[in-house]
DNA sequence: TTTATTATTTAGATTTGCCTAAATAATATT
DNA sequence: AATATTATTTAGGCAAATCTAAATAATAAA
């Protein structure tokens, strides 16, 4: 089947809100998409059409497994690309997101699993995020959740959700990048602050706002 | 200025038909790029309007400088492409123009002088064609010709125009690829065949359909 | 259970890039 | 120079993907 990128965004769209099997809104998507719930309409009977998702008027959009098929395919290209990015060409973590949402669309299977064996067949991206096998298999993605919200004490670094230039210069200063891995000393709770500490470097305190835009896992 | 990728297209085209300066036609652009010309009308009035080409009613179509600079940004992008997928994918040089083709309408800068460094910086492509530098300097294109009319005696296989796979197992079974080194040994009047030699092969006689099919250029 | 609110869909436009068919301009032929 | 041919443009439409504004359905609140 040959779809057009607006469709391909949609369908890993709705794959991302689905997590696992819930049923995607109308106006999430539109959200996800930055687009508005008439053309979010307009674009699931069309979907729906091609057998790539469930679609009843005012109940919602699953993927049918034809669309989640679809969707991990698309997901294998960005976070192939994404490796490439940084592996070989190397970008830091917070420059290849868009980049690799226009390499994904170009869609040659021999392309793709030609990149695939070049970085050595990865099973995770820069973010650590799995990626699909070229049949759609993939790891469970792992737990991920802010630093302000996370119990573990050993943790590493996934993404920063917030791409301000400010909170950059504030994490490249500290020397915290894409992979760091850090330790939570304490939690204070009078203002929320967390104090961490990364090897070979002293403890430090940041406070709750940046906590909360720094993604970790335990490690 | 953000074009779409169809008036990228255009540009390229247009570039590729001028050829120095000549004045391309509404009927050849549409041959071009497989279109109609009554389209081309309508995108040559878009163009104009944003200063990429000259154009008037009747009088065909010339690039602007600022038309010229984005064609050779776009010709840099391709050419890049194609050097990686050779040279990094191992892709063969028949599979890499539609690649490219997609690929060289992803638009970042950054993206492509990273790609350039990491290939090295390379002036040709796997074709022979120069690569515009960042500010779209850009080696003379060497001469180029098919196989039939070419006059010098040494030469260099620089691409094939028939992609079919009748052609292509023929050139395979020859050993002939691109960047073979080959010499003319004598032309046959009597059907326009051609004998020519490879080093280490005995020499083979190929008919004009076959030659007319094989670019070269001078060794 | 009415009423208010929110979510979703429909109707009708818009833009881009393309098309066909018909009209017009440029060029070639007699 | 008049006519035929070819090249180009215009006019009018279509499909994809979007939008706004208005209508309707679902859900929450009184």
């Amino acid at each position: 089947m040959n779809l057009s990128i607006a469709e391909e965004n949609y369908v890993k769209s709705i794959y991302k809100l689905q997590e696992g099997d819930a049923v995607v809104t109308t106006n999430a998507l539109a959200y996800e998409l930055e687009t508005k719930p008439a053309s979010v309409t307009d674009m699931a009977k069309k979907l729906k059409e091609k057998k790539l998702i469930d679609y009843e008027k005012y109940k919602g959009i699953t993927l049918t497994s034809e669309g989640r098929r679809v969707a991990l395919q698309i997901i294998r290209r960005h976070r192939l690309w994404e490796c490439f990015l940084v592996d070989k060409l190397a970008f830091s973590w917070e420059e290849i997101h868009e980049l690799a949402e226009e390499l994904e669309h170009v869609r040659s299977e021999k392309l793709i699993s030609r990149l695939s064996d070049y970085l050595g067949n990865p099973v995770i991206d820069p973010h650590g995020d799995p990626i699909p096998d070229a049949h759609g298999k993939m790891a469970k993605p792992r737990p991920q959740t802010s630093l302000d919200q996370a119990n573990a004490r050993r943790l590493v670094v996934t993404a920063v959700t917030d791409q301000s230039t400010a909170l950059l210069a504030f994490l490249n200063a500290k020397s915290i990048k894409l992979g760091t891995q850090l330790e939570v000393i304490a939690h204070y709770e009078y203002d929320n602050s967390i104090e961490i500490k990364l090897k070979q470097h002293p403890a430090i305190t940041i406070s709750e706002q940046v906590a909360k835009n720094i993604m970790v896992r335990p490690v």
